[in-house]
DNA sequence: CTTGACTCCGGACCCAGGTCCATACTTCAG
DNA sequence: CTGAAGTATGGACCTGGGTCCGGAGTCAAG
């Protein structure tokens, strides 16, 4: 126990064995330990690690983000973390505003559009036909 | 006037020159009219449909998306326009539910976290390395 | 006529984040 | 021992939406 080969480990984390050596090629990931054989062996700490970057994924960071956020941990710098995270947070809000504003123009587009009747009166296609700020 | 050269359809248009010839390889745009050097020319027609696409893509379409919506405009199918941009409404809702499910998570984190201390007091390394559902 | 700006074309390249491939070697169950 | 399953490698390929390149031909002003 303890001592996984990289498909146990793929599988434990939930991810896919050609991901967990992009993740070394990139430095997310460091050089596995190696058997006589040349096949990588791993322990519960790649494993902690390959999940970490899951859940860092999953809250919306990236491969980057990600690589900032296991340095700032391993060196255990608390204030950076919590600063990363909070410009993530402010990420995330402009696109959410970003979104926002796009849905409100279609929506209000698509309830005014009667769904039958004249090309002309579809006020979706006259948004995107017709002359405006170009 | 009304005759144009691909550089001033691009200009009038706020695309760049390789963006309205992509447009054309990736059938957006019809094969422009040649002049007999093999020069294109452009007429307002194209540049309405060119400003369609920049419109439609600022409201979130793809472009295969505004494959299909040109299509419908073409065939002056308002329903099918309607039901087109209503499910991108839906698409756009639930990139938003995503993002807002996200934003809540790590809005909940950080404001958890004093911002100094122990590294195994920051809730957002705690999150991101303790055991959970893998 | 010359010069500089414009346009042609096919194909390579960019971003992120992987995924797939062929070929060769290793390990494990039976 | 044998055959299946697992693993190694480097490099090609994928998606979307373009952008850039180089060499060659063209257009317009002076």
């Amino acid at each position: 126990m303890s001592s996984l080969s990289i498909g146990q480990l793929a599988k434990q984390a939930g991810v896919a064995i050609d991901t967990v050596r992009y993740y070394e090629r990139n430095a997310l990931l460091p050089p596995a330990g190696r058997l006589a054989s040349g096949y990588r062996r791993y322990g519960t700490t790649e494993l902690k690690r390959l999940r970490f970057i899951r859940r860092a994924k999953a809250l919306g960071f990236s491969l980057d983000d990600v690589r900032e956020l296991l340095a700032l941990s391993d060196e255990h710098d608390i204030a950076k973390v919590k600063r990363a995270a909070e410009r993530k947070l402010g990420d995330i809000a402009q696109r959410i505003e970003e979104l926002e504003r796009i849905r409100a123009g279609l929506n209000t587009l698509v309830a005014a559009c009667p769904g039958h009747g004249r090309a002309e009166a579809c006020p979706i296609l006259n948004a995107l036909t017709l002359e405006q700020a170009p």
